[in-house]
DNA sequence: TTGAAAGCGCTAACAT
DNA sequence: ATGTTAGCGCTTTCAA
């Protein structure tokens, strides 16, 4: 079509279409969106001419004339951790889901990475009128600010803890404390009696997994708590803070509990350069089960995290939200998966 | 504020402030934007009035009227592996560095995980009228689609192979036959003469590594084309394919060109269960430097797409063409980052 | 410097 | 079953 050189002038608005199919506008819009009110003839001819003039309604109108946007915000906030980037394995394997979910549902799916410094970071989100609702991967440091929009705000549900009295926003998250009392038995149950833990306790979530190690090893009638070592999240950094530490502490520990599976895996590699052996002189437990705890020599030996199952729980309350209805807070129960490293 | 029960109206619109503050509407939408033609003293006395009642425009309005939408499509064309999750670390790692950098430059970034079955995808998502611009991670076996769309919607830009003689769309990538010879030589370097290349040819930038690694051999003078063993991308059903591929030509090599870090991280995990000594009885090179080569055990010698930078040339490209300048094609060059695996 | 008014392109009453 | 009309909330001429 179109091969004669003069270029009919090409069809933007469902106004056009109206006029090239001898209609009125009103009648196309119903025809395009498959609505049941116009005749099956002129719907098909209609469709076909939108079809033939590749005819696709402009989105942004719609979109303001129905207010419903069809996009959900996924939002990371990157709070107390400002090196930490978008790539963290762990932010990444959850958003990759919640991408399947979402596009399965006919969502669109709009990313914000925010650095939470202005104090109205998410109310510029929420209020900007560009998306149905909103999704937060990770709390952060930020449960005042969510807690103050969730008040007004309902469709806003965020990955992490839902222990406040009280809270407003729908969280879905999976017990911390409980993973680190999982992670810290088990290392008791391999002989370890004197454990360090590897991650940044300023984060809540990671706060609330060395209290559990830390529950875990007073339970078993061992007097010392476990000695915590901050780890950067950026990976070259990792790697040197980590052998820092162990070295520091080198000869005083038999266990890690790691806050992660990326620490517990660069944890594997700083131990496979001095010659420690895994699980035998050192054991080695880490956090999230994600993919590349299988693959680790030796492979990895961690609480899982349903995060698939998170994932789905988020959109589905946040779409009961949406829908105007209640949605509980979800905890869900870590679970522990047995390999070698300890 | 509003905490004597009898709440104000919730000031939604732009008409609303202006009510209040006693001018147009006009005047209103000036001076939040931070136009000059407004009296100081005006834009100031509104500014404040909207940061009193936590008013922020309507986006969706504001942008259909500008047609200018301030958010980019980022886009993931699932091809040939329908199977492959968006959680794939390569695809990750960019859009980590395109979230990162559009972020910056105040754009929101709108991802799509697309399965290319209907004819018209690309279409459907460039004339939603919801970005000023689009951005393909991947071509994936799209490349006439991309194409035929590009003609005519210059704002584009996709991650992959410029070399098609005529190519209208902006392409920005990485030169694999090259980075498949850097891992050829490098094995033949460490004393390899018989090889397997683990990868699935059926995508263009994987068949090219192949290529390459092909002719470093023959470049070498050893007379046989490297055995090619196809790998899926799921990581629990790639451990087994690996295993069985190697399993069916134990003995007959000395040598492993992995078509990604993922792969070769994999290939160590099952080179380990079965004793076989890396790299010492087998050389393992690896693909892309993703952060988990330098954690593997050993580390993973690999081939360096440098992603950070493809991620930055691929939207400076693409703000060129938004704002209607010409952006060739890039092509960068890959290098060999020398570790232990081979 | 400000106000009035005309749309951006679409949808949904309401009317026919 | 289809047409007419009145907005969605904003920006931007044009006029004052």
């Amino acid at each position: 079509m179109e091969q004669n050189g003069y270029d009919a002038p090409r069809v933007r608005t469902i106004a056009d279409l109206a006029r090239l199919a001898g209609v009125s506008p009103g009648t196309v819009s119903r025809a395009l969106a498959g609505k049941t009110l116009v005749n099956p003839e002129t719907r098909d001819r209609i469709q076909a001419l939108a079809t033939e003039h590749s005819f696709r309604p402009n989105q942004m109108a719609s979109r303001l004339r129905t207010q419903r946007t069809g996009v959900i915000g996924v939002v990371v906030p990157l709070g107390h951790e400002r090196r930490q980037h978008l790539s963290d394995p762990f932010f990444m394997t959850m958003l990759g889901f919640l991408a399947d979910r979402l596009t399965e549902d006919g969502y669109d799916l709009m990313l914000s990475r925010v650095i939470p410094d202005a104090a109205d970071w998410l109310e510029r989100i929420v209020d900007s009128g560009m998306m149905d609702g909103v999704l937060l991967i990770g709390q952060s440091d930020q449960i005042g600010t969510i807690e103050r929009v969730a008040r007004r705000y309902r469709p806003l549900v965020a990955w992490g803890s839902s222990n406040l009295p009280g809270q407003v926003h729908g969280a879905v998250g999976s017990d911390n404390v409980a993973g680190g009392r999982l992670a810290g038995e088990r290392l008791v149950a391999r002989g370890a009696r004197r454990v360090a833990f590897l991650g940044d306790v300023r984060a809540p979530e990671i706060r609330d997994r060395f209290d559990g190690v830390a529950q875990a090893m007073a339970a078993a009638g061992l007097s010392q708590t476990p000695i915590q070592l901050d780890t950067p999240l950026a990976s070259d950094l990792m790697e040197r803070q980590i052998a820092a530490h162990l070295d520091q502490v080198a000869g005083q520990i038999d266990g890690i509990a790691a806050a992660s599976d990326v620490i517990a895996m660069t944890t594997l590699r700083v131990l496979a350069d001095r010659g420690i052996r895994v699980p035998d002189q050192m054991a080695v437990v880490g956090y999230d089960d994600l993919p590349i705890a299988l693959s680790a020599v030796p492979r990895i030996t961690t609480v899982r995290q349903d995060i698939r199952r998170g994932a789905n729980e988020m959109v589905s309350a946040l779409f009961r939200r949406i829908a105007g209805e209640d949605a509980p807070s979800v905890t869900m129960a870590p679970t522990l998966v047995e390999r070698d490293s300890g």
